[in-house]
RNA sequence: GCGGAAGUGGCGAAAUUGGCAGACGCGCUAGAUUCAGGAUCUAGUGGGGGCAACCUCUUGGGGGUUCAAAUCCCCCCUUCCGCACCA
């Protein structure tokens, strides 16, 4: 019995407000209309569709969720319901809405889990899976559950590897031998984008470096083509384009190289600052370079130079990063050439150069650049300037910082006197024409590291022979199943299982080796949407034509922690596909919409704080209209969302209201005609103007940047104004009965999209049998919106001082007279005549004296 | 350090071709109902002043443009986010 009582009634003293409570909650029994609605669209599955070339398709798309063993929370939650207003929007529109849902199924903490709980990853994965189903299900969001798929069903990677498989055909994807980012931790390499702040994104361990010999995709290649790109998202919050045009990080500038003094080599150093070539008083390698090694063999520096790398290796990233730290060196005794002014200077080792951009050495300019002017400090070495400031002269013996700005170059030859903008290209094009350097464009990004030395991943189809090297799977042997019924242990798990490592060579037919890592999950990602299209398709990993009908996704929404990683990964599968001729576009989400963390007592929501409030809960006690109506009225969706119990109240309060405002409503209006009579009166158009206005409002606010709380308060003053509107006296009967009988019918349908079960249940109540998603989005009514009066204010010097009732649209001649005889206005003006008058039609006038 | 976004009542927030600041909700206050608490309903609710009509101040701070600024410009402060020796 007790278990039926909402919990939101438990906090009653005593048995008997406990049961008048009751009769009060089920003034809107929530709990009935919504199992009843909830029960006959899981019978009905109205999100089910099928590719139809007479209806517009829109594709809107969730981030899928990892399974994980703890619970949907109110981020997925929010996440999704942003997703169903939507969908479900859209489908009042006309619109065939594909918007389906699916597993992120491979990953680690499935193999962390087991670890702890001794539970294989795949039944772990499964069971996670199963009951995230069974909390979705349970919130009636529209998803065509004959579209679920898993990352981690065989009939899912093989196709992952299928596409693997394309990029290697194509030369985008290669195995090269590479200090790598280790994580001890999760005992596998991470890729750049997933080490973040020196650490690992996932368990936030220090990563370190490890030389190994890896798969990578050849991101690089498509550099330029993900950076231009971007300018065609139009649909887009720039805050993510801006991070990954910073992640991609291009950057113009020259290359050259500088002879190195008594052999025939030669250093490659790369720079944006050409014009200060002329002030290079000397060189930095990163210590780790490969030439330095060559160079310095039988050298008496060799030693030194070999324990300083040592050094610099030990460090972390952090440590090596830190602007805080002093730069360290060492002189390797090598002098180069600077191929500018045939200068001899030294060439250091040094703790700030990366290896891992550019060329791995730089020309250092201590007098222009702030890091070579520390290092400079540091290490006695010379600061040369060549430019100056203009109206100013630089002294290098008295300067406390580099020079970095702009000004005029001096002590640079020929191009002396010149600004050092235009140096910038004359120097360029002199050392091209001279054949000592080229320009060059450098990106930030590297190639993705794609292997991971785990076993809950997808299988990388690649076959090593002693006698043939290595050699792809053939295509008609995917899947590369991974095997399930091994033992487990903590890593190196399909290495030891010998059936699956072992096999044959595709060419030769000799035992040979399989690849025993997996893929990065981030590649599983990175075609999901893809798939969607055709998910029981058998030959094609996608179906041409049901992608071409489906796709681009119209709208895609999800967390901005997937900024870089995800959204640029999709994008460059989306390019190599296309390139492959596989799709016909190129950008793969044309809108893309990030929501704001749900927080509660100002800090995210999560387990480990304690602070979570969870979705069956709101279900159970709220009811899911209640608990959506809250997600998307207490903030805008790209907004944080501060959780509060107090908020929730409100909201239940407000679709009580609706609900009772029905109630009394409905019986009256059961055989009122459609149709509205001629001239109605003062307080019957005011009603249906109200409505129209909210009309606009809604459709307005949900096409533009989607603002689901101002939409809902324009809802909330619908409603506000139609609680005062009384039963008609009998000659006011046909006219009232009718414009309420438009209101409730228009005000359902704007309900929907927010309030599904409740609209739902009000469109059945007023007779209807098929479903209010099926009976289109309300228009509105122009002339029933518009305004018969306005109020203009009237201002006195800028401050308002009196209204004015007007006709709309009334000239502004007849406008300005009638203001200026305002009493109020007259008392204020004191016999002056005023200086100007401005007059904004139907909004204001303002009277300067 | 560099780049970006933001700062509005007690709280979540509205308002952008510059035109009534604070819609809507929460909270609070008073009243109705009730033995009482809760729930519900009605009214009020930015600050200061005034018996009142009304006056006055107010969108992080300071300046400016304008008849008119939360909105545009300049300087500063704070918070959040991203990048961080990228040559």
């Amino acid at each position: 019995m007790v278990a039926t009582i909402p919990y939101r009634l438990k906090s009653c003293r005593n048995i008997c407000c406990f049961w008048r409570q009751l009769v009060e909650e089920q003034q809107y029994p929530f709990q009935s209309i919504e199992e009843k609605w909830h029960a006959i669209w899981q019978q009905k599955k109205p999100a089910r569709v099928t590719e139809d070339s007479d209806k517009p398709k829109y594709y809107c798309l969730v981030m899928f969720p990892y399974p994980s063993g703890s619970n949907l929370h109110m981020g997925h939650v929010r996440n999704y319901t942003i997703g169903d207003v939507i969908v479900r929007y859209k489908k009042m529109q006309g619109f065939n809405v594909l918007s389906p849902m699916g597993w992120d199924a491979f990953g680690l903490p499935a193999e962390n889990a087991a670890i702890k709980n001794n539970i294989h990853p795949n039944e772990y994965t499964r069971t996670n899976i199963g009951v995230m189903t069974k909390q979705l299900l349970a919130l009636d969001i529209l998803y065509d559950w004959n579209r679920e798929l898993a990352t981690c069903d065989e009939e899912y990677y093989r196709w992952t590897q299928w596409i693997f498989l394309k990029f290697y055909e194509r030369g985008l994807a290669y195995k090269k031998k590479h200090p790598v980012n280790w994580c001890e931790t999760c005992h596998t390499v991470l890729a750049n984008e997933q080490v973040i702040e020196g650490a690992c994104w996932r368990c936030k361990e220090l990563v370190v470096k490890k030389e190994l010999d890896q798969w990578y995709l050849k991101i690089t290649d498509y550099a330029e083509r993900l950076l231009q790109d971007l300018d065609k998202l139009k649909q887009w919050p720039e805050r993510v384009k801006t991070m990954q045009a910073n992640w991609i990080g291009r950057s113009e500038g020259i290359e050259f190289k500088l002879k190195i003094d008594n052999t025939d080599q030669e250093l490659s150093v790369f720079t944006t600052r050409i014009d200060t070539v002329f002030g290079i008083t000397y060189m930095s390698i990163a210590p780790e370079h490969p030439l330095l090694k060559e160079l310095l063999a039988g050298k008496p520096e060799a030693a030194k130079v070999k324990a300083f790398a040592e050094k610099v290796k030990m460090l972390s990233e952090i440590e090596r990063a830190s602007t805080e730290k002093p730069k360290e060196g060492i002189d390797t005794g090598l002098r180069l050439v600077n191929p500018v002014n045939g200068e001899k200077v030294p060439l250091y080792a040094a703790d700030y150069v990366l290896m891992e951009y550019g060329t791995g050495a730089i020309m250092a300019v201590p007098a222009h650049d702030q890091r070579d002017f520390e290092f400079a400090k540091n290490h006695n070495l010379p600061i040369k300037v060549v430019i100056q400031p203009e109206g100013q002269i630089l002294a290098a013996n008295r300067m406390t910082e580099a020079y970095v700005e702009d000004g005029v170059q001096v002590n640079s030859g020929q191009f002396d006197g010149m600004k050092n903008r235009e140096a910038m290209q004359k120097i360029a094009a002199w050392m091209e024409q001279e054949g000592i350097g080229k320009k060059v464009i450098n990106y930030r990004l590297r190639d993705w590291l794609i292997s991971r030395q785990r076993y809950w991943g997808c299988p990388i189809p690649m076959i090593y022979c002693d006698d043939c090297g290595i050699l792809p799977v053939p295509e008609k042997e995917l899947p590369v199943t991974l095997p399930l019924d091994i033992p487990y242990q903590p890593s190196g798990m399909l290495e030891s299982a010998r059936d699956f490592a072992e096999t044959t060579c595709p060419k030769c037919g000799k035992k040979a080796r399989r690849e025993t890592d997996t893929m990065d999950t981030f590649i599983d990602s990175s075609w999901y949407y893809l798939r969607y299209a055709s998910p029981r398709d058998q030959e094609h990993a996608f179906n041409p034509e049901a992608v071409k009908y489906w796709m681009p996704v119209d709208q895609y929404i999800g967390g901005i922690e997937h900024a870089i990683l995800h959204l640029l990964y999709s994008r460059f599968f989306t390019k190599v596909l296309h390139d492959q001729g596989l799709l016909e576009f190129d950008e793969p989400f044309k809108a893309l919409f990030t929501q704001g963390m749900v927080l509660k007592d100002g800090q995210v929501m999560s387990k480990s704080k304690g602070n979570t409030v969870s979705a069956d809960y709101m279900v159970e006690n709220y009811g899911i209209d209640t608990t959506r109506g809250f997600i998307l009225f207490a903030a805008p969706p790209e907004r944080e969302l501060e959780w509060s119990d107090q908020g929730v109240e409100g909201i239940f309060r407000f679709l009580r209201r609706v609900w009772l405002l029905y109630e009394r409503w409905i019986p009256l209006l059961t055989n009122t005609p459609n149709k509205i009579p001629d001239g109605l009166p003062e307080k019957d158009r005011e009603i249906r103007r109200k409505l129209h206005q909210t009309i606009q409002r809604i459709t307005v606010d949900l096409e533009n940047d989607f603002k689901f709380n101002t939409a809902i308060a324009a809802m909330m003053e619908l409603m506000n104004d139609l609680n005062t509107v009384k039963e008609p006296s009998p000659e006011e009967a046909a006219g009232r009965m009718s414009v309420m009988k438009e209101v409730c019918l228009n005000f359902a349908k704007l309900c929907a999209p927010f309030f599904p079960h409740l609209a739902e249940e009000l469109w059945q109540q007023m007779g209807h049998t098929g479903t209010i998603f099926a009976a289109g989005w309300p228009k509105c009514d122009a002339a029933g919106a518009a305004e018969e009066k306005v109020t203009i204010v009237i201002q006195v010097n800028g401050k308002v001082r009196s209204r004015l009732e007007t006709t709309p649209d009334m000239d502004k001649q007849k406008v300005e007279a009638k203001a200026l005889a305002d009493d109020r206005v007259r008392n204020l003006a004191e016999g002056r005549k005023p200086k100007k008058v401005i007059v904004i039609p139907n909004k204001l006038v303002n009277i300067v004296f």
